[in-house]
RNA sequence: AGAGUCAGCGAGAGAGUUGCGGAGUUGCUCUAAUCGGCAACUUUGAGGAAAGUCCGGACUCCCGAAAGACCGAACUUGCUGGAUAACGUCCAGUGCGCGUGAGCGUGAGGAAAGUGCCACAGAAAAAUACCGCCAGGGGUGCAAUGCUCCUUGGUAAGGGUGCAAAGGUGCGGUAAGAGCGCACCAGCAGCAUCGAGAGGUGCUGGCUCGGUAAACCCCAAGUGGGAGCAAGGUCGAAGGGAGAAGGGUUGGUCUGUUUACCCCUCCCGUUUUUAAGAACCGCUUGAGGUGUCUGGUAACAGGCAUCCCAGAUAGAUAACUCUCCUCAGAACAGAAUCCGGCUUAUGUCUGACUCUCUCU
RNA sequence: GGACGCAUAGCUCAGUUGGUUAGAGUACCACGUUGACAUCGUGGGGGUCACUGGUUCGAGUCCAGUUGCGUCCA
């Protein structure tokens, strides 16, 4: 993960908590499932992200890799700037096999201003 | 120049910025202490197939008195010899087949131990006589040694059928024919010889025998069986569910009232069990790489020197920029306990060799 | 990661020890029945037996490899 530790998020519990409770915005190769905890406590954990890469996108593991890596890349830049305290999970569409990483970054940048995750905005 | 065969290297390289996994050192922090957390530095970080899971092992647990010997069953393998921990793998050789050739392929034991099957067609699918050919006998009619009909026997030349028809071709021979005889070829048996063996070569003999064993089977060799690191083991015990017996208490039911008994709820500790989750071990020093020498045609084995080279657990290699190489830049593709193979997927380059054409 | 199973008509499935032209139900089409439709009756079309190679005279079936889909195991 090009991720820190602390910025994963790991638990099988976690994701099931995010899909069945979570808001979601769609892009046209993303998905964006955000599920914030209790705002306003002080319990202040840092913003945690999981990545989902599913076999219907490609059936290559090296093909699945690389999407992730590449969006990890781009959540590197973004990292300081999202608001703590909350778990987010990133699927992507099947129509992502042929993207670049250019459109990553657009969609991806779209799409965190839409859920309103980010500082200061 | 074109077409082709075989073998091998390597899996773009270097620099910078941001960022991640492991290991080590130092500092800070936490704690009674260890563990842990954070930061800095150093070092290291996917493959030739990591893949398919098709074989063979190592390792672990279960079954088993034990897995030491023999027998049987079941399964696997199948030219010969060797290599190996083992193998369905590899090396060398033999036979057969393909190719003009370099070379390539080979599931290649036994059908003369037995059983089964060989549809349709055909007389017959393993010893058979339908048509035919020939001979003997009889009947009928005619001038007839001939024709026609019946019957007995001989025959495997010819016909047609079929994937396949009883060794093939030619000559002789015969009533007609036939390995009945001869020559050559093929096959079988015996002997001699060469070879470690599969087999090769030569001579002699009698004249014969369909195919199928990726049908059952026979022979030879091998394997205790089953599950697989999600195997298996250790530590810890906060909280949850269920059952058992015990104690306490509240409320309800019952009663005119009280006590005892019974049922449900709650609490307490004891014990048994279950599900889910977490931590650690297994977890990487190995039938290990690299270099060199020796033995061997080779696969490979042995000696010496040297090196330590991923160990994650929602799972680490990315993004951007520049330079070199190139006409242009890359294909197939991601370790998950570890090895030896096989198979499949694939881009580039180098060398050797073969055939064809053209020129000198 | 490991252990298994399946693939036959548009769909759901048969297909015994290899054998002649691979079947059934449903769906589709045509005709009949009806004033018309449904039901019903008759007939018809539709198959790379997942793919590739081998054994065999002959493979849906036997053997080997490939592809796709699915199940189970802490």
């Amino acid at each position: 993960m090009g991720l820190p530790k602390l910025n994963r998020l790991k638990h099988w519990r976690d994701f099931q908590r995010v899909y069945k409770q979570g808001t979601c915005h769609h892009g046209r190769y993303l998905v964006l499932r955000k599920w914030s905890t209790d705002q306003d406590s002080f319990g202040l954990t840092p913003p945690q992200i999981g990545i989902v890469v599913g076999k219907k996108v490609s059936k290559k593991a090296t093909l699945r890799n690389r999407i992730k890596r590449q969006i990890r890349a781009i959540l590197q830049d973004f990292l300081p700037s999202l608001k703590p305290g909350q778990k987010l999970i990133i699927g992507v569409k099947p129509k992502a096999r042929e993207c670049e990483y250019e459109h990553f970054l657009r969609e991806l940048e779209q799409l965190l201003r839409k859920a309103e995750v980010l500082n200061g905005h």
